[in-house]
DNA sequence: GTTAAATTCTTCTATTTATTAGAAGATATG
DNA sequence: CATATCTTCTAATAAATAGAAGAATTTAAC
């Protein structure tokens, strides 16, 4: 199996974090937080298109919200393989990162 | 400035870890083993080149070796900018992986 | 209460950039 | 010259990127 592309790693986590509040607007609002850059709409729905193809995530069609242009959402919650497929790549990267130098500033982990 | 991608920052890494003894080669060995999958020639060289372009590495060219076949080698150090731009995917990484839950059987770093 | 305006969210698609594969080429020694 | 090691090249596929357009909804104007 592939391991999972930079933005795919990057959306699919997203949306671990997000829980059930994940559809597309907060993904690209949580990326562009935790990333510090500006993410087009495309790249997000493009990568979240992919994923659900490949079937890492499930879309759940939610109900419109009573609020100006609060039409229906696509949320997005992540399966079991997606499960696997993140615990894959942090495997990788773990083996690749270890012993890097600690970052300025960085504080250990609770 | 652009995140590395992942090539980018499986191979830059790899020359990182493999510190006066990377070269295609050897990159490319030790990618397949961190990663446990098949790499082709190009998939390490493509990367390398730009990574070069980028300013992330410098290439120095060795001589070579007394046996069969031991053409000169082609070297790569990673620049300050090439740690820099590890220092920023890392960031990010830990930023996007903080509060996953540790892997089955990982085993806490010393 | 009908229509227009405004808002939120997604779809679509063209372009650029990156990945992938491996044959071919270059350079070395036996 | 035969064989081994290492790199270059390039064509094909896949992914990232941008953002205009479209769809669905509520609010406001009249």
């Amino acid at each position: 199996m592939k391991l999972l592309s930079r933005q795919e790693e990057i959306v699919l986590l997203s949306i671990w974090k997000l829980k059930d509040n994940a559809y597309g607007v907060t993904i690209r609002e949580h990326v562009s937080e935790i990333t510090g850059r500006y993410w087009s709409i495309g790249a997000i729905y493009v990568p979240l298109d992919r994923l659900v193809e490949k079937g890492f995530i499930d879309p759940i069609q939610g109900e419109p919200t009573a609020r100006r242009g609060g039409r229906s959402k696509r949320y997005y919650s992540i399966t079991e393989d997606g499960m696997k497929a993140l615990s894959e790549i942090k495997q990788v990267q773990d083996a690749l990162w270890d012993g890097f130098p600690k970052l300025a500033g960085e504080r250990s982990k609770v």
